[in-house]
DNA sequence: CATGAATGAGGATTCATTCAT
DNA sequence: CATGAATGAATCCTCATTCAT
């Protein structure tokens, strides 16, 4: 009817405009920025429209439904995440420099792409979705990374063969999880989580080091 | 989210009878029983009401609104957890020892309370309320447990004095609600919860141990 | 009417290629289909663009909206029915025939073209624009191809020169209408609907026949 | 939250006031009403709480949703018709007296509620819901008083026992509601309907009566 | 002529909360 | 104190129609 109209009016919506971007990924990338912006359960698809710049009916161009949106948007950050992650670890060698790294870039990661962390560690654990479902995607190529490393690490004679690698992986994530959420919670971030970084490093490598090696760390 | 998906309620509702009970405790009761069965967004005042056996305007006689009834059941549990720990913690003498019973005492909870470790694990942080206000109520006494024991080892000579116990603290929490976390929402739940607390204990006490202590950790 | 509960489209598209056809009567032709298949309600343009191989806008170039479509639809199928109708009325001589093979033919249509009949008598009159409109159009010629033959059974002398002919002509379209509903609606359609044309030509001749052939109803 | 102080203002809308009735009979009633007002698919749930002066969500609490207000509402208007049906048909003895009864009952139905017939013969079978489920319900027991009749008067000698007693019942049915449905229609309803009766019955009674009444059909 | 991406109005339903009894 | 019937705001999704290419 008279909607083609309206559209001369516009200019006053606070919209994103990435030109070159697929309509797709606008969308997508409107759906960041208003999850992080008014959280999980306040954020309605036409919230994501409206940022997105286009019409509510747009998005289900793009995705079956909501969920799906969401579905899609997580796999990207994780997706992401994981790049990250593999291209840093890939400039270290030996499974202490790469635990190091890998603890490293986490907290980094969560410092500096503050809004998807906090999609990752906040918003998303909102959606029972996602927490009983999600999990087991890909989540757990997050935990095969972490058990890569132990085991190399068991292999180089460096950590005791006896670690149950899973869980020792499990354990690690929650921590590093828990600091990033506190972090992110917090409402003047002023205390550099990376500074963090060494400290749990030395603590992880201190409990999972082989006991052989148990002579005085640093002669 | 996909809110239309329900459907089926669940059949009969069990109306739990505790005439010895305040009305409130029977209130916060029902609500732990409903949480746990139904999850976080599909339980409604309704349930909690029918579940408890009182009218929905009853329920705010009591409480203030939903919200304020959910923190309260959160106070309780938290609550109820801390005493266990503290009357647990106070049969060990030690960092070492309070320390690996700390441990334990989290995992045999989450096992044999299983019900209400789901409602602290999973349902309550589905609520941004929780996550973004909670975390600084009930939740720091948690915490600060951790962080007594800490502060204690360091006392003792037995843990290194640059250790950032909050951090610390914060990191061994984040790694056991993980792991409870990953148990919880395990289909089969075989794999016993409590045969890891060694193994996290073995490595955390690694981890922080003073080095100087690092001769053969069991002579 | 319960718009949530469809989901699952059918599957793959089947697009109709008669590439001798207008490209306004392949859309005609593609709707019956879809029509019959999906039902009015669930049937969109979009459906319809599909199946005839055209995109959604071409539609508008040959219809001025869905509504028409469906109306021309209906014309055209009102118009075959009615050609086969009078080309098989045009084999028989006298009243009493012309009933019998009306009759007959009805009915042997619906049997045979059940794909159209399903459209007229089932999905069609979900529309409250035939069933309002519509029945003062095509759908008139069919009845006074009845009154038709009513009348010329008064000329002959067969029939009561007193009947109201537009009631009875309705009526017994109302009669056969709903014996194809029926049939249609059935699930299994195993009995035979032709069968019944005999019975319902002697009720109806029997009811219709001038009175002069009986002997006193009541003696 | 400030629903209860819109209710001041009130007055305006218009609503019908059955103070004596059940909220459920009221909702039921304005259903009524809207539906013969607006037709089926006009007709939303807003415009019959409106009608009913209750709110959207009170249709809720006495209906599980849109089609099952509208499946109670058919039934009870089924069984009031069978009611005053059978009613009717216990004051005549023999079966040509009942089938002239049904007959002018039925017409007569139709013209004195009007209003519920217009749902009956128009609105209703616009649900596919309702055309392939429901005429199997309370629409059965309709047939069955038909097929009771004739079977009376097979009985009695009066009708031929060839007779396709089903086929013929659903004959006479649909003769009937094509031309309550041609009468509720038409935009003038001047030409009573009740007037057809006798005609039909004559037609109808002609065409079952027992062929020993008459002479060979064909001399 | 043809396309199909984009539009956005429209509607059923849920559920926390209130308040007259 | 207790009740529970009533409220109505809030939200996802569909699909007929348009129009820039």
């Amino acid at each position: 009817m008279s909607s083609r109209v309206k559209k001369a009016k516009g200019g006053k919506r606070k919209r994103l405009e990435h030109p070159s971007l697929t309509k797709q990924e606008r969308i997508l990338l409107a759906a960041i920025s208003v999850l992080a912006e008014r959280g999980f359960h306040r954020t309605t698809v036409h919230d994501i429209a409206q940022a997105a710049g286009v019409a509510d009916g747009t998005i289900y161009l793009y995705f079956k439904n909501k969920d799906q949106l969401l579905i899609e948007l997580f796999k990207d950050l994780i997706a992401r995440a994981l790049r990250a992650f593999r291209e840093e670890l890939r400039m270290h060698q030996g499974a202490e420099a790469k635990l190091r790294a890998f603890i490293k870039t986490h907290l980094r990661l969560v410092e500096e792409e503050a809004e998807i962390a906090q999609i990752i560690a906040v918003e998303l654990r909102q959606s029972s979705m996602f927490i009983r479902d999600y999990r087991n995607r890909g989540f757990m190529d997050y935990l095969r990374l972490i058990e890569g490393i132990l085991e190399e690490g068991i292999t180089e004679g460096l950590f005791r063969p006896s670690l149950p690698v899973a869980v020792i992986a499990r354990s690690l994530f929650g921590a590093l999880d828990e600091l990033a959420l506190a972090w992110l919670l917090a409402e003047r971030k002023k205390s550099p989580l990376r500074e963090m970084a060494e400290h749990l490093a030395d603590i992880w490598l201190g409990g999972v080091r082989n006991t052989l090696d148990r002579r005085p760390s640093s002669p």
